[in-house]
DNA sequence: TAAAAATACTCCATAGGTATTTTAT
DNA sequence: ATAAAATACCTATGGAGTATTTTTA
């Protein structure tokens, strides 16, 4: 019986479907099927009702899942203890962030620490900030980036970053001429903006309140990509993380311009879960999320967190913002060969955790 | 990765040899060196150290040991509670029991347990009396079957069976003509005996010191059938337990006498470790045992225990002792027909636990 | 030298893929 | 009608056996 099988079952379970625990695991949606359908036959039991879409466990399902969630776990970390005596690093994280957590940064950092570790399962999925949460709750991600990150009992929270919150404006806006604005400029202007269930759009409209700006909310929506094609077409401005305008600003799609007399940030944290000790592979994504934002500061020439400390920088801080990435790269891609090397002095070939 | 394979690291270990292990999950020695080393594939390291012999485990080996160890019986724990649903019995039982425990009758019982249950992987050794121990204090066994149990206070002791303590006499010996002596009888005879490490022993040297008796013995062994051809060959008399001397009265190569006036008894416990909850498996082997020494007793017209009560049975007493089995093999038999016709309602097919 | 484990080589079972059918909404 | 899961069928991998070599005490 392989353990493997197992795993997919409870993953199937987890996601409630065959074909999406099948995607997780790199295979077909057949041979989730079949692992689960080992499994009954061993057990000479049926532990899913599939009378039922989405299927049902049986009550031998409930019992077997139950069981077999924390025994996985508990098999990992044995693994991740041994693997620890020869300093390798293996095993699986997964990760869920909120849609809006810069692709490209997160994505950078993961091609690069799947080249330092190439035998650590990484998967990430981008979700709703509540979905990432309920992931959290439930113990199917190891690690959670949020923005706002909020501070249940239950979870460890890790500052990652602070994102200086800009104006994005359409191209041919009378505000394109302008480097920078003052949070008076914003007053009676149309905006696009997040839905009232997100947190920023809480704290957004809270730090407008303060300055005693009012401005109309023309469209709202609950993604940040969103809320920029409907910036692009020209319904209107917003405030947005300036990360998350990398891409269209380089385009020059749209412009965003820096608030002189504003410190507003979106806080990003790292959260998981306080009950389970990570295990090496993903104390090591976390060092490494954390060296590529301190690389980013070292780069733009302020620490990450400068803005609490109130030093407010001149000139088009705002476009520095956004090429802090260019520096990431040779420092992930030094960390990648370093660990690299290290490995090919013991081995030479390395058997996936999940993968074998 | 076959979770197998790790029971047979397990075993592996535990044996402290690879065709030990081998022969307990009834595969070749290569096999068993096979699945090792695909543990050490897979974790890309070296668990035991082979330079040695017998072999010594790595550190990495101690630690995915520890781990494993348990981590497998908390699976077979889950697996359990799954059958416990449908009432099915599956599993393993290893059983280390003490040579000299009768063993026409545990065979007997195994082999209608076999019968009721064929989805449990039963294994029983025999073995010395400190090994029993041994194993159970390793938790390498689930139950043990021992004679004088020692009240160790984490084993669980379930008393079983009084043996009846007869007297073995040779064909031609003059108490052959008899049926049953006294024990005043015994007075200066020429005795074949156990070694003094043996609890039997010291039990034998107590009664006969109280009834103020004297023999000579001539010859010591650790083991019961040393002492029979001992006493066959002309050596001497013994005192045994009667069913150890089955075989031979009913072969007629030794008489077996009924002491009058002592009540002497070797008891007969099952030992399980008290943590560990049995399984169902166990408890339904547990009780089949118990059955079978019920229908012993009810056959040959007294309760097991009949002696602590002071009943005395007259005439031929031993000689019924000695044929109380034969009361056995309906009942297994019709214990075995019923399972199977309930087992055959649900499936056809049942897939061992071990051996799958 | 002897016993035990590793290895070479072989065969067969089966895990898992693709393509298709079945099933539940 | 559609999406998802089960199934049929096929292939390639690898699990496990026998026979042999290697290794350690």
């Amino acid at each position: 019986m392989h353990l493997r099988n197992v795993e997919i079952f409870c993953e199937v379970v987890t996601r409630r479907s065959f074909s999406k625990a099948a995607e997780v695991f790199g295979v077909s949606q057949s041979a989730a099927s079949q692992a689960v359908m080992q499994l009954e036959k061993r057990l000479n039991t049926t532990l899913l009702d599939r009378s039922k879409r989405p299927f049902e466990l049986t009550q031998a399902g409930e019992i077997y899942y139950q069981g077999c969630r924390d025994l996985i776990s508990q098999f990992r970390e044995i693994e991740d203890r041994v693997q620890q005596i020869g300093n390798k690093v293996t095993g699986r994280i997964r990760i869920a962030a909120i849609y809006s957590v810069v692709l490209s940064d997160l994505e950078q950092v993961a091609r690069a620490y799947r080249q330092a570790y190439p035998d650590v399962h990484l998967n990430i999925e981008y979700l709703h900030p509540s979905v990432v949460y309920e992931r959290l709750d439930e113990d199917e991600c190891e690690l959670g980036l949020v923005s706002f990150p909020e501070r249940a009992s239950d979870f460890q929270v890790i500052p990652l970053d602070q994102e200086p919150i800009v104006v994005a404006v359409p191209m041919g806006h009378p505000f394109c001429d302008r480097t920078s604005l003052q949070v008076k400029d914003l007053d009676g202007q149309r905006f696009i903006g997040f839905s009232t269930a997100l947190r920023i759009r809480r704290e957004i409209d809270r730090w407008l309140r303060q300055h005693n700006v009012s401005i109309s909310m023309v469209h709202e929506f609950d993604n940040v990509e969103n809320v920029k094609r409907d910036v692009e077409i020209g319904s209107g401005i917003s405030l947005l993380p300036a990360p998350t305008l990398k891409r269209e600003v380089q385009t020059g799609t749209l412009h965003a311009l820096q608030l002189e007399d504003a410190h507003w940030f979106r806080p990003i944290a790292i959260l998981h879960r306080k009950g389970r000790t990570l295990n090496s592979a993903t104390t090591r994504f976390v060092e490494m999320l954390q060296a590529s934002k301190s690389a980013q500061a070292l780069a733009s020439g302020h620490s990450p967190s400068f803005a609490t400390h109130g030093t407010i920088q001149a000139g088009s801080q705002a476009q520095a913002m956004m090429d802090q990435n260019a520096s990431l790269k040779p420092v992930a891609a030094k960390a990648a060969a370093r660990s690299l090397e290290e490995d090919a002095e013991k081995t030479v070939s390395v058997a996936s955790l999940t993968t074998t």
